[in-house]
DNA sequence: GTCTATATAGGGATAGAC
DNA sequence: GTCTATCCCTATATAGAC
């Protein structure tokens, strides 16, 4: 019982490595076999195929992110401090799981039916509370008029892009490695500068 | 020879289509012929192998991309111009290829080497002229100052990611097919204003 | 539960007729 | 140049011993 616990556990590990690698159709059940160091037919043993698999480690892996971010965004707390803690939660948590944006886009692009169920934005957000906030703030002359829309688009663009374009970004504006471990600090202040200054009324 | 021209434009068109859509693994030789119209033993006939048609796509349809691009960005027009137009641009551009810079996304997850090369940055930006001119900006005090590699960045996330996110933004803000396209025809004024009230002096 | 061996299908690639 | 038929390998999945 407790054996079949870890092979469980380190079949789940090993498929998410493999999968987010390779994305469905190019990962191998023999490769997730090898990696999780048991045989091929134990997998079809623990979970009866490839597609449930996948299934079982999106479910599991999607269930580790998002908590602590969606309690922040729908918290009480002024706007400016939650964008700031948000791009810097959200950058933590994707560099836990650097591939998984690519992962998920590449996925949704191949198979958006296996794939979409599993996704809820409202895990990240509470939209109204953002949407009324946002009114708020502009009523009270704080910021510009933006729609709840282009904002949260913003936010997650400025944010996730770098993560999704690594390769592309690091090969032609020739960042290295360690710069590039940088590059990402850097822009946990970027972004929300980006966003408080674009929100900034001026006149 | 006339007709040859016709079929191998039609592997090709088809060859795209698929493979834009399924990825380099899940794309299936039978389907691009079906698609083609004609038979799976042709495709070999053209190009020897799924590899090399998909390189001969690959390249074939990054020489359509980039050109007008990569003039605009190195030319001499204002700073702000420069802005609005570029997203206007390449927001045009994608939208004739909405899936592709998933599809980009995918292959260099998933196989970094069989497509890296086919990608140019400086086919879209000069850098060194970019760079110079928000240092110049700066210091007759137009602007804040930023690094280049955070502004390629920022417009770059802003204007992709709504492309490469489509689904989940769709599924989770509820925007539906019609109301999609407007909200891409917005982000040609909301992107460049985003990039310009933060390049704003304030005091 | 875990293994070896094998069934079965799918897909890339080739042979050869026309 | 284009087709049909087929080869052959690879990958998922199952059977059955231990």
């Amino acid at each position: 019982m407790v054996k079949s616990r870890n092979t469980e556990e380190k079949i789940l590990d090993s498929a998410r490595a493999i999968f987010i690698k390779r994305g469905f159709d190019g990962a191998r059940m023999q490769e997730i076999a090898d990696h999780a160091g048991i045989n091929k037919a134990l997998l079809h043993y623990y979970f009866r195929s490839k597609e449930k698999l996948f299934d079982a480690i999106f479910s599991d892996t999607f269930q580790q992110l998002g908590p602590s971010l969606a309690a922040l965004f729908s918290s009480e707390i002024p706007l400016e401090v939650k964008i700031w803690k948000f791009v810097e939660d959200y950058i933590e948590v994707i560099k836990k799981y650097p591939q998984l944006p690519s992962f998920i886009i590449n996925e949704i692009n191949v198979n958006p039916e296996r794939i979409l169920d599993h996704l809820k934005f409202s895990d990240f957000f509470d939209y109204e509370e953002l949407k009324s906030q946002l009114q708020d703030e502009y009523e009270k002359g704080h910021i510009i008029k933006v729609d709840m829309e282009h904002f949260v688009v913003n936010i997650l663009g400025l944010t996730i892009f770098p993560f999704v374009g690594k390769l592309i970004i690091q090969k032609n504006l020739k960042i290295d490695e360690a710069s590039w471990e940088q590059f990402i600090e850097d822009r946990k202040k970027v972004i929300p500068v980006t966003i408080m200054n674009w929100l900034k009324v001026n006149n």
